[in-house]
DNA sequence: TGATATGTTCAGAAAAAAATGAACAGAGGT
DNA sequence: ACCTCTGTTCATTTTTTTCTGAACATATCA
């Protein structure tokens, strides 16, 4: 009975989530449209994941914040309807490029800040070390921008060093 | 007057942590041990960063147990004392191998034994996009591998991706 | 216009996560 | 052996997060 793969399927990618800090509904919410391409709505969401109709619109219009869901017009329909992103490097980039503005940028501004004003009293606060690891931070942002800019040359040069398809 | 600096970074470093999953008061004795790079004891931990010994020590018990700060035993103290990893590359590849261990491959296994099911009767379920997703992970599964392996190659590599130090 | 269908918001309820502090265990010292 | 110092554990409390459901808004159609 594949219901039963799509619910393991579900819990899996809710409980990923849940240990990377994204709400577990939104995950499931998310990995439900990942493992079945049709297009849902949000009544049928809900009542396949047994979740209230406040909650379900919250997740998608989450999910549509990050760029991995968009709403879908289906003819003859009066209802709203969703589909996710359907290439998975695609969705990864999405959340890794929404992610990194959110949570990586300002901890690196804020590193930075932080070594300035050691920097003029320097007590007790190892400048070293923090010189090192904003030395550190700024190779993935370099990295990163470089990746997110041109993403089949990414996927291309991920693959190139694992060496394998 | 730079206790304030490193208030300020121990909780943008706490906030970082929230975000990523990581308890709050775990990333802030983390970031006190970082910027600071004494040995802290854990009575001068609980009071500088206004948290119970209770919680001190299991946020010390945790770190330990990534890998990222250890004991030390100074010279004539009965108190335990408290050091983190003082490379910021080794203190961020033991986070990316244990996290990789324990919330990336889990998932990786998941997905295959998705796959194997679906593969059987996959009445509903996009096998194509699952098995696009296995081989996308796959590729960060190997790359991770190889990466974690050699640690001075890795860094190496990462920042001549960059085109920098 | 009124009735129905659909979606969103938000105050309060429920659940989950985190923190406290007291009890306990062990180690040293006297 | 007894007392003190140090650290851990865990039941309970507190805080935070998440979820629900009802009220509201909007759209469609008769």
């Amino acid at each position: 009975m594949d219901d039963t793969i799509i619910d393991e399927f579900v819990e899996t990618w809710g409980a990923m989530g849940s240990s990377w800090g994204v709400n577990a509904s939104v995950a499931r919410v998310h990995a439900l449209l990942i493992i079945t391409e049709q297009p849902w709505c949000l009544d049928d969401i809900c009542s396949r994941l047994q979740i209230s109709k406040g909650n379900g619109s919250t997740c998608l219009k989450e999910l549509r914040g990050w760029g991995v869901v968009r709403k879908v017009l289906l003819a003859g329909e009066r209802r709203e309807f969703f589909l996710c992103e359907p290439d998975p490097w695609q969705m990864l980039f999405r959340i890794v490029a929404e992610r990194k503005k959110r949570e990586f940028d300002p901890v690196l501004g804020s590193l930075r800040a932080t070594l300035e004003k050691a920097g003029k009293s320097p007590g007790g606060i190892a400048l070293e070390r923090l010189k090192a690891m904003e030395k550190m931070l700024a190779t993935f942002d370099r990295l990163a921008s470089t990746l997110l800019a041109d993403e089949s040359q990414a996927r291309a040069l991920l693959s190139l060093l694992t060496g394998k398809g």
